[in-house]
RNA sequence: GCGGGAGUGGCGGAAUUGGCAGACGCGCUGGAUUUAGGAUCCAGUGGGUUAUACCAUAAGGGUUCAAAUCCCUUCUCCCGCACCA
């Protein structure tokens, strides 16, 4: 019947409708404020140059969503921008001899070319790429507020440095030890560097994670994690020769069984306190031994704890006890205050610990119903229990100790309260020539001295000279030499940039006034359209780009220039693209090409199969055969557009309810308008993209087979299939736009199938008059039955025993209980008749 | 170790509030059409049986008229953090 026809041509569709749309201004937006807003943004890419199926992804769910919100009538912000600061482009530079800028903008133009091939509703006009100086100006101005808020500093510590990437790396951008992007090995650096403040924000950033019930918990753990809150005390013990060693701790009850205490080998007393003693030459060598270690191989090798005695003893504040300090290699200086008290029988490390040094083993908590052998404990007791051992507190529930002794500590002057984060500054500068240059001059009269805000933007030197292995090219003169802007004296740039992060905390924001040449971003606009309603992108960035976004908006958001505290308040964090179980990589070979798969099969069947291989949050794996399946239904509904176009195109659409329709009119308005129900709940509750798909396969499904058979050319009939169609199209439209929109002129409807409205669901359609429902025995179904809808009770329990299968198989059986769920199924529960012995 | 998530046909995956397990698609089988192949359309497809029965949601137990779904125990896999005191 439908085999004599020639196949959607989708090369010459996309490209017309691609071309129309972008004539129409089709998905330019302005702040409509009689409309709602949506606010959908899809994280921006760096411009590799080459679109990966990663991209595809995210962008194909972005597409559908940005879509179905503006066929409900929302005003849909959708934009598209570049992160496109970065090391790619230097090394690109080295290796062929093209300035960054060049490879950068020519790789921004490939890119833009691929998006735009997959027919994505963006608002190009908002275009923004990080590394133009009209972006930048604003990166630079925001570094100037944070520095003129005292959230900017620099400060010298010792630092992640990355040899072969040859610049410093924030703690978030290096993992298990190695560089987050090349993967080299990180080293520890002394070096002045720049910092925001974020530490500032840190509780802030924990408990409006409560804010956020759109996020997915995984994500919001993630950033609990990273923050690492821990609520102790800190507690001055003091040495012999007078000193005091503070120590961080989160259990003050447990301070009677300190049997020892250690200082982190970089902690500045060790020095102090080994002086005159025998072993003062052994504790250096051990330290500067330790110092030696890299991080990984620091902290990588389970148990392995080393440490040495230093020959000096403190006091401990609450028994009076002297216990002696050592250094070892488990204490790091960048937590708490680089000490720490020495429980053994509460803490697992510090048991660890002292069995293998022979230090004593105090248990000072024991557990109710329990007795705790010190000498012979293996596994160290870190719960609540009774207090022992522990002076004027024994007896008391350790809990309650805990308080008591923090109280006590304060009230005696010992110590005090205090909350310590795992997280730490964000450090934003780097060693490196494309970036953002941080907006700082040094003069030897003045000190530092930020750039006046009317002198930005500081512009990065053109047509510099690339060479292997060579600090960054904004070390020459033309770039570093300047006047002070106080004094007007000699002075020198700062020659680091900032960090890329940092230029893609606040892109969201830029959006919203992209081209405004005056300012960061219009307070107005930001206004309309903040927060972003849907964010999309990678886990990846659970931690990095989401937090310092958060941490961005929290400051703007206290200086009152942006009028929400979290920038995002829904996050979507979509899977992987797999092949053959693992991710696509050029190494492995089993990378496959989106331009490929575009030009065989059209962007549309690309998108598709996307989107209905998967729910969006999980791993997706690559199937050939499923993207010819995706291919296949495609041309199956454009063929049943042409088919039925004769009937169609004139046809009508008469109101539902004034109709006289046959059974199979009626079945197939059904469907019609359940599907608009499952597609319009898996889009918008669910993201189920390949439900919804599923659904509208089952409508085009339902209107072959309405189809088949007899001829229907009554108007009403005729109507009803226009109404299938039409339907049909609307729902397709933010998943495979152009077959959508090609069908929507094929069939003479008018306008764009985009700027329809989305479909209503006409309650009266779902009707049913009869409906199948299953009789169980015992929880077995056993049989189905016809009844009419709503029935329940006594009539459909009477209903049921009076089926013929239903006496057959109760003869012998005693009917104990009879469960009616009404329009599902009704259970009978039987006994066997067993007359007794 | 801590935290998050997952385990369902040959495969990707459905099952929204405890109510007919396996929607939809891939693959496979059969039929129609075709000189033939491909494409297309229709039908079938968890295991098992001639057909019932029966067995099936990682494994085992429990609650319930009824469990993939709730509770307990165990196993496996993925992701994040990991000597943070």
């Amino acid at each position: 019947m439908m085999n004599d026809m020639k196949k959607y041509n989708f090369r010459v569709a996309e490209k017309k409708w691609q071309e129309r749309w972008e004539e129409n201004g089709a998905f330019q937006v302005t702040e409509d404020r009689q409309k709602g807003k949506y606010y959908c943004l899809v994280m921006f890419p760096y411009p590799s140059g080459k679109l990966h199926m990663g991209h595809v992804r995210n962008y194909a769910i972005g597409d559908v969503i940005a879509r179905f919100y503006k066929m409900l009538g929302h005003n849909v912000l959708n934009p598209m921008g570049w992160d496109a600061f970065g090391l790619p482009a230097e090394n690109a530079a080295i290796k062929n001899r093209i300035p960054p800028d060049k490879w950068t903008w020519g790789n921004i133009d490939s890119m833009r070319e691929q998006l735009q091939s997959l027919g994505l509703s963006y608002d190009w006009t908002r275009e923004v790429a990080t590394c133009h100086p009209e972006y930048y100006h604003w990166t630079q101005w925001l570094f100037l507020h944070l520095y003129h808020n005292g959230l900017a500093y620099k400060k010298k510590q010792a630092v992640n440095w990355c040899p072969s990437c040859s610049t410093v790396l924030a703690n978030e951008q290096v993992v298990a030890g190695h560089c987050e992007r090349c993967e080299h090995e990180v080293i520890k650096k002394d070096l002045e560097q720049w910092f925001f403040k974020i530490t500032d924000y840190a509780d802030r950033l924990l408990d409006d994670l409560e804010k956020l019930p759109g996020w997915p918990e995984k994500v919001k753990s993630m950033q609990e994690n990273w923050i690492g809150r821990s609520q102790g005390a800190e507690i001055k013990f003091t040495a012999e020769n007078g000193k005091g060693i503070t120590v961080f701790t989160t259990r003050p009850d447990t301070i009677f069984g300190v049997s020892y205490m250690v200082l982190a080998p970089e902690n500045p007393l060790v020095e102090e306190l080994i002086q005159g003693k025998a072993q003062a030459n052994q504790v250096r060598e051990f330290v500067a031994k330790v110092r030696n270690q890299s991080d990984i191989e620091r902290t990588s090798v389970e148990g392995e704890k080393e440490g040495i005695f230093t020959g000096a003893y403190a006091t401990n504040p609450l028994s009076g006890e002297q216990v002696p300090i050592w250094v070892a290699n488990y204490v790091l200086m960048e937590y708490g205050t680089g000490a720490v008290m020495g429980v053994p029988a509460h803490d697992q490390r510090d048991l660890e610990f002292a069995r293998q040094y022979n230090l004593p083993v105090k248990v000072v908590i024991q557990p109710i119903g329990d007795d705790l052998g010190a000498a012979t404990m293996t596994e160290a007791y870190s719960e609540q229990g009774i207090m022992v051992n522990s002076g004027m507190f024994n007896g008391l529930d350790s809990e309650v100790a805990r308080l008591k002794i923090s109280a006590y500590i304060q009230e005696q002057g010992l110590g005090e309260e205090k909350v310590n984060y795992r997280l730490r500054d964000w450090l934003i500068s780097r060693q490196r020539y494309w970036g953002a240059p941080i907006p700082i001059i040094y003069c030897d009269h003045c000190g530092t001295v930020p750039v006046p805000e009317e002198e930005l933007p500081v512009l990065l030197p053109e047509n510099v000279a690339f060479e292997p292995g060579s600090e960054s090219p904004l070390h020459t003169d033309g770039f570093l030499k300047t006047t002070c802007p106080q004094c007007g004296g000699p002075a020198h740039r700062e020659t680091d940039t900032m960090d890329t992060f940092v230029c893609s905390s606040w892109y969201f924001l830029r959006f919203c006034s992209a081209r405004d040449k005056e300012q960061a971003f219009d307070k107005e606009s930001v206004q309309y359209w903040m927060s972003v309603d849907q964010y999309i992108g990678g886990v990846e960035h659970a931690i990095l780009h989401l937090m310092y976004s958060r941490f961005i908006t929290k400051v703007l958001h206290d200086h009152g220039l942006v009028p929400v505290d979290e920038p995002f308040t829904n996050l979507l964090t979509q899977g992987m693209v797999l092949k053959d179980g693992t991710k696509m990589s050029k190494s492995k070979g089993n990378v496959v090409s989106p331009e490929e798969i575009i030009g065989n099969y059209g962007a549309d069947t690309a998108r598709l199969f996307i989107l209905f291989a998967a729910p969006p949050e999980r791993d997706l794996e690559w199937s050939d055969e499923a993207v010819e399946g995706a291919y296949r239904f495609i041309n199956r509904v454009w063929r049943l557009a042409q088919h039925l176009l004769p009937e169609i195109k004139e046809a009508e659409v008469l109101p539902g309810d004034s109709l006289a329709l046959g059974r199979a009119e009626k079945d197939l308005r059904r469907i019609i308008h359940t599907t608009i129900k499952r597609v319009s709940d898996d889009i918008k509750i669910r993201f189920n993209f390949n439900t919804a798909v599923s659904a509208i396969m089952e409508l085009t499904n339902a209107l072959y087979h309405y189809t088949e058979g007899a001829d229907r050319k009554s108007p009403v009939q005729n109507g009803v299939l226009r109404e299938g169609v039409t339907t049909l199209l609307t729902l397709l439209a933010p998943f495979t736009p152009h077959l959508a929109e090609e069908l929507w002129e094929a069939i003479g409807a008018e306008g764009s199938v985009h700027d329809q409205k989305w479909p209503v669901v006409d309650q009266d359609a779902l009707k049913e008059d009869e409906i199948n429902i299953a009789v169980q025995i015992n929880g077995k179904v056993r049989d189905h039955i016809q009844i009419p809808v709503g029935l329940k009770g006594k009539e459909l329990e009477e209903l049921v025993l009076a089926q013929p299968r239903v006496k057959e198989l109760l003869k012998g059986k005693e009917l104990a209980k009879v469960i009616c769920v009404p329009n599902k199924l009704v259970n009978l529960v039987v006994r066997v008749h067993n007359p007794e012995k």
